[in-house]
DNA sequence: TTTACATGCAGGCAAAAACCTGCATATCAT
DNA sequence: ATGATATGCAGGTTTTTGCCTGCATGTAAA
């Protein structure tokens, strides 16, 4: 898996607010989608595109119909493999932030 | 919060790697930030930059130095309110896709 | 105080990203 | 077959991003 496509995908407000729509309601064409979207429909098939690269976004042609669906595989792995070392670090590293700010009052 | 700038920040491979560096060493100055990072120092300065303002870095200056803390609030913030929801659906979401791809196979 | 060190700030440049318009193709309904 | 609908593809423009060089400032040590 590629992390880097990932993160990227997920560094667009445009493509999180997709990914939102879809999670709301799966399977949507690509009409649906443009739908309140604010940008052309070829803008929004680009960012689609991303998604789809970063394997975050499956579709499937149904007649004239683009369908798409949400693969939750890449996000939890990015959660498992880097997001939970801060997690786990997470009160160690508070605490060396707040050792520091009270520090600097001195 | 700023959901978006701490996306963005996240969005970039060297970010990330100094937030891994960080983790793994908390408190470390630009100076040593900069070693084995291979682009100027300037250049890693704009890119601490970018993780203050999203306030995942913390900064306090020391004589003339400037240490780096973690500040692990905002990408808790991020898991709890964005990425959670995707977790909790997840099995939903791959059963969604897993029924797709085999009816494409028809 | 002079020298070395750690960082700050400004401007410029090239690549990438986001968005658009225009046109082509494929499918469905009449 | 014909028109309407859903999407694909090519290119071009504008903005943003990442990186750089050059110089200024502040702090520590000799």
């Amino acid at each position: 898996m590629d992390d880097d496509k990932v993160f990227k995908a997920l560094g667009d407000p445009t493509r999180r607010k997709l990914l939102d729509r879809l999670c709301e309601e799966n399977g949507q064409t690509l009409g649906q989608l443009c739908l309140n979207l604010d940008m052309a429909r070829q803008s929004a098939t680009q960012h689609l595109g991303i998604l789809e690269a970063a394997n975050l976004v499956s579709t499937v042609k149904r007649g004239r119909e683009k369908r798409h669906f949400i693969n939750p595989v890449p996000l939890h792995d990015i959660y498992e493999r880097w997001v939970r070392k801060f997690e786990t670090h997470r009160l160690t590293l508070l605490h060396d932030l707040k050792n520091e700010l009270e520090g600097e009052r001195k």
